[in-house]
DNA sequence: TGGTAAATGCAAATCGCTTGCAACTATTCT
DNA sequence: AGAATAGTTGCAAGCGATTTGCATTTACCA
């Protein structure tokens, strides 16, 4: 098999169903986070269609095995990106066209330690995003 | 007047009435961020009860003009904060109870410069959340 | 004080997402 | 390969957060 995500989902007990590998395929193909519609839009597009309750449950089921992260730009909705082979990243959004770009850069290592001294948490993750106009909206 | 919130609400045509008065109150009176259904409850609680609607009509004015800013920690529910009169900062919120602590620093200054170059975005704002564990859910 | 634009309350609608349940299907065990 | 079974799916219904339509009320300027 060889495939680090198929693996992760099989140690969990998990089936590889048609539906499901569509559906992966359609997040590991999609370069910027996405959303439930947006994954049932393109399985329909794919001629894989599956319902839009089976996305909803397997993105929550890959995001509990760390396989795919929740990435919310307060649109009222959320949007999931693979985690699996890519570096960890931000985004920043079009305020205009709501186009989102990816952001190569995290300014938190050395800041985390910094935020547990001072609230006595533990931190176990972070959200980072930037708003902002593209370049076409303004 | 004397009031800057007040003065900005004139400003843009907007009336200052009971019901308004009373959600602002208690805006100001939150440390931290709350939602539109604890706005409504402490509504009920000072006595000043308005519907959970003007409620919601009143927090998304208060964002228009840019008086209250939205603050998400992927709960299902947005949460605002006053922006007047407080000085920029972030959140950290506790995975275990969901309790909620200010966080008096940014990192991001200098970083939205670096942003603009790279992306060609004009860079307007950001958000940024912190999440972890408080002391007493470990 | 009257006129008017803005705001409110109520009911109903919408949206994103979740749950219950009976019908399937991938895997595992002979 | 075939049966047993645990996990999955689709459909219908439900739910919580937020929005909309509309008739009634209210702040506030002339």
């Amino acid at each position: 098999m060889r495939d680090p995500m198929l693996e992760c989902l099989k140690a969990g007990g998990k089936k590889l169903t048609k539906p499901r590998m569509a559906i992966l395929k359609i997040l590991r193909e999609s370069p910027l986070p996405i959303t439930a519609a947006e994954v049932h839009e393109r399985l329909k597009k794919a001629h894989c269609a599956a319902d839009l309750v089976t996305v909803y449950r397997n993105l929550a089921m890959l995001q509990e095995l760390g396989l795919i992260e929740p990435v919310g730009f307060h649109e009222g909705q959320t949007r999931y990106e693979v985690r699996h082979g890519r570096r960890h990243h931000h985004h920043i959004q079009c305020r205009g066209c709501g186009r989102i770009a990816d952001l190569m850069l995290c300014p938190l290592n050395k800041l985390t330690e910094l935020v547990e001294r001072r609230t006595r948490f533990t931190v176990d993750s972070h959200a980072l995003e930037f708003f902002g106009w593209c370049p076409e909206c303004h």
